[in-house]
DNA sequence: TCCTTATTGATACATAGTATCAATAAGGAT
DNA sequence: ATCCTTATTGATACTATGTATCAATAAGGA
């Protein structure tokens, strides 16, 4: 939501300059998840992939998706039909909230969330070098239909 | 952190009141998990349960740990070691800190996740009825040895 | 004490994820 | 373009995590 929107391409460079090949398999994985609205599984990616290449490998996916997360490409949803979905990564540092009505992934405005790692750093004394927030509801389109 | 603490009988009570019998694994679990200071996985509280009642089932140990979860006593720490740990619950809403260094869980004031909510709330408007929010990083303890 | 029925523990099964390894194919060298 | 090296792939087997089934057990009321 902020500014920033998924870039294939970027995600293509970002994989090569890590020093992975150029292969079939990472533009097919890449366009699943970059264009997907809503999180999707590493068994739900390989089914989509075999659409379009059959021969695709289980294994592959699941190389592929850790790749991706490693890289900071897509990120785990928890607690959202377990914890084995993803999305895009929007900001660095996101506020996902999942719609517990049509499933659909929005990216909030993350300062509020900066401001409390902050103010918690301070009043906990505690080094905080990781976060994961997820908020889950209704959004606002599915009030509106109901 | 904030005020309360556990309270293994409260526990029971909240069981019994739930309409499920009293059983000597009822005990043996929410002792094992009230008890420990660090987040605990369905299988490392069957092994520490066999310690003391050797018969104890695995399927049994899974069945409590979700008992206790649906009645909001213990709640699932993501993203460390995986996701299938457990810590009790102290506050209804939590902010919970895990050290990356000695394991240890704190639970932090949650007044700025509340706020947080709320100015999120206002802004995007979704109606947010759930929430999750997990801390990582360096306990001041452990800062202090290094 | 007896009876009813929730709970248990053993087993089998299901799902999610990982290790292994021969076959394939990317991409640089010739 | 051809060859060579080696990362990547896909098939398979395996591990880990979690669930379904069901006979045996035991709680708790009559
Ligand atoms: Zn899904
Ligand atoms: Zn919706
Ligand atoms: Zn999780
Ligand atoms: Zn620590």
């Amino acid at each position: 939501m902020p500014g920033k929107t998924i870039n294939p391409e970027e995600w293509l460079t970002a994989l090569n300059e890590s020093g992975i090949r150029v292969t079939a398999v990472q533009e097919t994985l890449i366009d699943i998840f970059a264009h997907s609205g809503y999180p999707l599984s590493a068994e739900e990616a390989w089914e989509i992939a075999r659409q379009s290449r059959p021969q695709t490998g289980r294994a592959t996916v699941y190389r592929m998706v850790e790749k991706l997360e490693n890289l900071g490409l897509i990120r785990r949803v928890h607690g959202y039909q377990g914890c084995s979905h993803f999305v895009p990564t929007l900001p660095e540092l996101m506020m996902l909230f999942i719609c517990l009505s049509c499933g659909r992934a929005d990216y909030l405005d993350s300062q509020p969330l900066e401001d409390l790692i902050q103010h918690s750093e301070h009043t906990s004394g505690h080094h905080i070098t990781d976060s994961r927030l997820q908020l889950f509801g209704d959004c606002r389109a599915c009030q509106e239909n109901a």
